[in-house]
RNA sequence: GCCGCGUUAGCUCAUUUGGUAGAGCAGUUGAUUUGUAAUCAUCAGGUGGUCAGUUCGAUUCCGACACGCGGCACCA
């Protein structure tokens, strides 16, 4: 006589089954089609194996294909499954870690030769052999003793350390598909075969051990998974529209920018993405003019000596510009702007009635990025920073954040940012200043967040070396995170470089002080804004706004006429009187993203008319010039008019 | 910085056992005066990233370096 059990599902209906039952079995006799999409079972919370024996009563919930938790689970089926395939084609390859991440997977393999993309085909081949041979997955539990001893024999260094590092209270467990086995946690489908044919390697890179930088170089695998062909198809349309968006592509077809071996790193920027950039800086000053900002502006070159007390030179020197000046003293081109700021705060005596006191520069910094590191204008050796230092007390700490916050996320508004998350990130294991003074500065960053009301999440050991920081993270058309601006609250550094204040008990303080940017790096938002909007900047961003096309020469005269007036009035214009068809003309400037191309002919010469195309649309319209002027003196305008 | 890959005309790309390179677009010149995403012809354009090496001979093979691309690590 078997023993039963009580299942209840998340409707909160029971079932009374016999003990020991499977996930599938119970599946199956719900019904036939759940059984078939069913990838894995969460008991009282914990996601299991369908094969898995349930031995008491317990709230079950079924997780089928179609939800969110399936596609870990099918990706990290394919893990193991490129793993057995890479094994099975090229023998003496160590495994390592095969984790499921946002969209796909990856396996980290030891191997003398690294794989190149040559080798992806082979062993996308091998897989769908794989799944296509339904090789069961199946979970045993082994001792330490016996899975050191396995691994050992088979040359699996990197597995045996895994184990010998697992926490000792845990159960540790084997998922075997077919001949091959490997140390995972689970859970896993019941089959190969349940991994369908929704699968493609992507790239080949190589990737420290552990993710430490002193450890061996092990080459990894990208692999992406969806639960079918359709889902595949459309990720790789999204990574294709992604690429046209490339703003190291639309930058070129713009004429925005360019860069060249003689200065890797820094930008070399064309008319039209000078004007583009103008306009940011144009934006913020007025922004920051109208919040009760003063603006200032320091020397690129400082003195060694001033680095190493405000500590940056221990921590990021190797990571400076120096100079080779011909004498003793040695200079660094600044990193960064706040020794400068501090020294203009220095500057006279400062009464707590001074404060706060909000500086802000465009200044430009220089920082020696690793090549690696190096890509586009988001990552960069030489940048401006829309940057601002904040003196001010202590009590004034939580409002002044306050302020920040509510100005950056109306600054990202403007932009077409709406979606804007914050991380709150507390003290690094390298830092400067007492731990009693960093308890001040992340309670006083933790209350400013209350204030706000905005919600975050905490991000720990990432902040600054001198203070806690928050970091604004806004989400772009297609979905991506770029990280811009940050606030951090720094005890530290105003008492290293000496900036005080006169209390109103008459005594020397020392004052806090706010680092705080908005864009962050006026380069990287340029390309970011390129990429938000593929390249369609709004009118008062785009570099030419208008170019006044000629259907023949008869009406350049007209034409030339048309273009001083938009000029005149406000409006950046060409004019493109070549002996070119109009459709030529059209299709030309369209490609060079120009938001409004005017037509202009004999009609509109005797009209003083034109005829208005829009990026993006294959309508015309005819209108008055002056109608149009007066339309787009309106639309032009940046949104803080 | 580390691993892998790449670098051919202004741009986008061809050129397989090593025998000094082609196309389209852009440019020139000429014709055409054209109504909403490519008019026709003409000419010109390259020390094949740089430097070394193997070879009778290197864009092609080997090496170093530079820069770029994809990751990793880093990001004040």
């Amino acid at each position: 006589m078997s023993e039963n059990i009580i299942i209840t599902f998340p409707d909160g209906n029971t079932k009374s089954v016999v003990k020991g039952i499977s996930g599938f079995d119970l599946a199956s006799q719900i019904s036939k089609s759940l059984a078939k999409e069913s990838v894995a079972i969460k008991i009282d919370g914990k996601i299991s194996d369908l094969s898995l024996a349930i031995n008491q009563d317990c709230k079950v919930v079924i997780i089928k294909r179609e939800n969110d938790e399936a596609l870990d689970i099918i990706r990290h089926d394919c893990a193991h499954v490129m793993a057995e395939a890479v094994q099975s084609l090229f023998p003496g390859t160590q495994v390592t870690i095969g984790p499921s991440i946002e969209n796909g997977f990856y396996y980290d393999f030891a191997r003398k030769e690294p794989f190149t993309l040559s080798d992806l085909p082979k062993i996308e081949k091998k897989m769908h052999e794989i799944v296509n041979k339904d090789e069961k997955f199946a979970r045993e539990v082994w001792s330490r003793e016996k899975a050191i001893k396995f691994f050992k024999e088979k040359g699996e260094e990197y597995k045996v350390e895994l184990i010998q590092d697992l926490n000792p209270d845990e159960e540790l467990t084997i998922y075997k598909q077919g001949e091959w086995l490997d140390l995972c946690r689970g859970p896993h489908m019941i089959s190969t075969k349940q991994i369908g044919k929704g699968f493609k390697l992507m790239k080949v890179a190589g990737a420290y051990w552990r993710g430490d930088s002193k450890n061996a170089m092990l080459t990894r695998i990208y692999g992406t998974a969806w639960r079918n062909e359709k889902e595949l198809e459309k990720h790789l349309q999204q990574i294709e529209e992604a690429e046209k968006r490339d703003h190291r592509k639309l930058g070129k077809e713009m004429n925005l920018f360019h860069f060249q071996e003689e200065a890797p790193g820094a930008v070399f920027w064309h008319p039209k993405g000078w004007q583009l950039f103008q306009s940011l800086i144009n934006y913020m000053r007025l922004r920051q003019d109208r919040a009760g900002y003063v603006e200032t502006s320091t020397p690129e070159l400082l003195d060694k000596s001033l680095w190493e007390t405000s500590g940056h030179w221990e921590k990021f020197g190797d990571h400076m510009f120096i100079t080779d000046a011909k004498e003793e003293k040695v200079f660094a081109i600044k990193p960064m702007n706040c020794p400068g700021a501090v020294e203009v705060y220095k500057q006279g005596l400062k009464s707590y009635r001074d404060l706060p006191l909000r500086m802000s520069e465009f200044g430009k910094v220089h920082r020696y990025e690793p090549s690696g590191a190096l890509h586009g204008l988001m990552r960069v050796r030489a940048f401006t920073q829309d940057d601002a230092h904040i003196f001010c007390t202590e009590d004034q700490i939580t409002e002044e954040s306050k302020i920040v916050c509510d100005l950056i996320l109306s600054i990202y508004k403007d932009f077409g940012f709406d979606d804007v998350r914050i991380k709150f990130s507390d003290r690094p294991e390298k830092r400067v200043g007492e731990d009693v003074v960093w308890d001040k500065a992340e309670e006083a960053l933790r209350q400013a967040m209350e204030a706000t009301k905005l919600q975050y999440t905490l991000n720990p050991g990432e902040g600054a070396f001198y203070g806690p920081k928050l970091e604004f993270v806004l989400r772009d058309a297609i979905g991506r995170d770029w990280q811009c601006g940050t606030l951090q609250v720094d005890l530290n550094l105003p008492e290293r470089l000496g900036a005080t204040y006169v209390a109103e008990d008459g005594k020397k303080k020392i004052p806090v002080m706010l680092h705080r940017a908005l864009f962050g790096s006026l380069e990287r938002f340029t390309g970011i804004l390129i990429e938000h909007y593929a390249g369609h900047l709004p009118l008062w961003l785009s570099p030419s706004q208008i170019v006044v096309a000629t259907i023949t020469s008869d009406s350049d005269n007209y034409a030339f006429d048309v273009k001083d007036q938009l000029l005149k009035n406000g409006l950046r214009s060409e004019i493109d009187i070549r002996n070119e068809k109009i459709g030529y003309k059209i299709r030309e400037h369209s490609n060079s993203k120009i938001p409004i191309i005017l037509a202009v002919g004999k009609k509109e010469a005797e009209d003083k008319t034109v005829s208005v195309r829009r990026i993006g649309s294959s309508e015309t319209k005819v209108m008055k010039l002056k109608e149009l002027i007066n339309n787009l003196q309106k639309e032009s305008a940046s949104p803080i008019n």
